[in-house]
RNA sequence: GUGGGCGUAGCUCAGCUGGUUAGAGCGCCAGGUUGUGGCCCUGGAGGCCGAGGGUUCGAAUCCCUCCGUUCACCCCA
């Protein structure tokens, strides 16, 4: 059983389903190129301890959700959870501060996590995501997300929410997490007991806890915008201004923390209501003190990450998939096994120009074969017949409307080059 | 890690309160057309009914355990 069958969380991307995925990853290239972000390939696992300090050792994702390996050297090395970490890592190791005053990254690939399955969630998931790096001003905030926003149009999709807030810096934060603590201590009883422990190691997070008895005592706690410095305030006025300008609408969402500890100031997320409890197709925000934090010099970020399994089902959703016909522009179809061998010369020679060739089995009937060309979507079928090729012809056959003619075997190129272009590139014919 | 749903043909699923050789649709293969696909008709192949144990004269059906899967919680993309 576990032998024929996919560890848990995983799933194969079958040819039909790769090619979708294709065509997702070079739309969000070609969108993300012309942002000015440059792609950067990083390992698929790091050093353990890049998670832990990056991301935070008492988030649920370095808690309980990395897969941790020990090497044979005794390294602890983890597969990624995650891209932000590594794209700060390489920041960091190539001294691109060195270089210039801003980095524009994007990275696209896989992310592991260790987590009880569920709609839209795996083990083995894809991410593609931005990070801005040594930017301060409030209109990196606002092209981030404006750059998420234009992306999902690009690939069609409405019906999105921008879920908008601020956690402030960690002068003022810490002065919202006294207040919210004060407050809330009041009335711990009522809380859930996660809850409670929350309100002693990370009282933001209690904010967005579903449960409802928390939510009531929740609703009455201070916002932390009743709290936020001049500076940070500031900052948050001008990103929303900046998307009010160029017509990007958001929802302000007061109790929007995020579960990374890395962020600074503006966060957000980018929701789907019909896809399930987990509803974000992209979420990110400022982090100031992360380049910092990995042992680089104090310059501050800005950056999203979307998930593409979920960005996936909301293109299906939504009918914005495309229809991406895959199959031959010629089916060479012999009848009969000696002239097999003669297909097989035709179809390499085709082949060799750049057409997509698939050929037959010459032991089964002309009936049978064409049913198997019409299932694999080819264009044109080129018949190879013991009638015809006494005359050194083939029957080249269309078919859309089943119209077909005899031609001479000799000009058959020709022929075949003013009714379809090639798809790839031609291979050299060798000198003889 | 916790809880609920579901595991029957390649796929989607019937199979009532246990009762002989387990079904349908789609797909696949072949034929109806001595060399012509799509539509139609006919036939065929294909199942240790997720695995193991138990109850029973008898289990796909009832009970237990495990595995897988799915949805939800926690949390996140």
């Amino acid at each position: 059983m576990t032998l024929t069958t996919a560890p848990r969380g995983t799933f194969d991307l079958m040819p039909q389903q790769a090619l979708v995925w294709q065509w997702m990853e070079s739309k969000i290239r070609d969108v993300l190129l012309s942002y000015g972000y440059g792609e950067i390939r990083t390992p698929i696992f790091e050093h353990t301890e890049l998670f832990q300090r990056g991301i935070g050792e008492t988030t649920d994702i370095v808690e309980k959700e990395m897969y941790t390996l020990t090497d044979k050297g005794g390294r602890s090395l983890t597969l990624r959870p995650e891209g932000t970490a590594s794209v700060v890592r390489a920041y960091i190791q190539h001294k691109l501060y060195g270089q210039a005053p801003v980095t524009k990254l994007f990275y696209i690939g896989p992310m592991f996590r260790q987590e009880r399955p569920q709609a839209g969630r795996f083990r083995q998931f894809h991410q593609f995501g931005v990070e801005m790096i040594g930017e301060e001003s409030p209109v990196a905030d606002a092209e981030v997300i404006i750059l998420a926003h234009d992306l999902y149009c690009q690939l069609g999709l409405t019906a999105l929410e921008i879920h908008l807030n601020t956690v402030g810096c960690p002068e003022c934060r810490q002065e919202y997490k006294a207040a919210l603590t004060s407050a809330l201590e009041a009335e711990a009883e009522a809380l859930c007991s996660t809850c409670r422990m929350r309100l002693v190691r990370n009282p933001l997070r209690l904010l967005d806890c579903k449960s409802p008895t928390c939510q009531e005592v929740i609703s009455r706690v201070p916002s932390i915008h009743n709290y936020l410095c001049a500076d940070c305030r500031d900052h948050f006025d001008q990103v929303t201004t900046l998307l009010k300008q160029v017509g990007v609408k958001y929802k302000l969402s007061p109790k929007l923390v995020r579960g990374l500890d890395y962020y600074t100031r503006t966060v957000f997320e980018v929701i789907n209501n019909d896809l399930g409890a987990q509803n974000a197709l992209c979420g990110g925000g400022r982090y100031d003190g992360l380049v910092a934090e990995c042992g680089g010099p104090a310059v501050p970020g800005v950056g999203f990450a979307s998930g593409i399994e979920r960005l996936f089902t909301t293109l299906e959703q939504q009918g914005k998939i495309p229809e991406l016909a895959s199959g031959p522009q010629l089916y060479v179809l012999p009848l009969g096994e000696e002239l097999t061998v003669v297909a097989f010369e035709l179809a390499t020679a085709l082949r060799r120009q750049g057409f997509s060739v698939e050929m037959g089995n010459g032991t089964k009937s002309l009936k049978a074969q064409l049913k198997t060309a019409h299932k694999a979507g080819a264009v044109y079928t080129l018949i190879l017949g013991e009638d015809e090729w006494r005359e050194r012809q083939v029957t080249l056959k269309a078919m859309a409307d089943g119209s077909q003619k005899r031609l001479p075997a000799s000009g058959l190129l020709e022929e075949i080059t003013e009714l379809v272009s090639p798809r790839g590139p031609k291979v050299p014919l060798r000198e003889e």
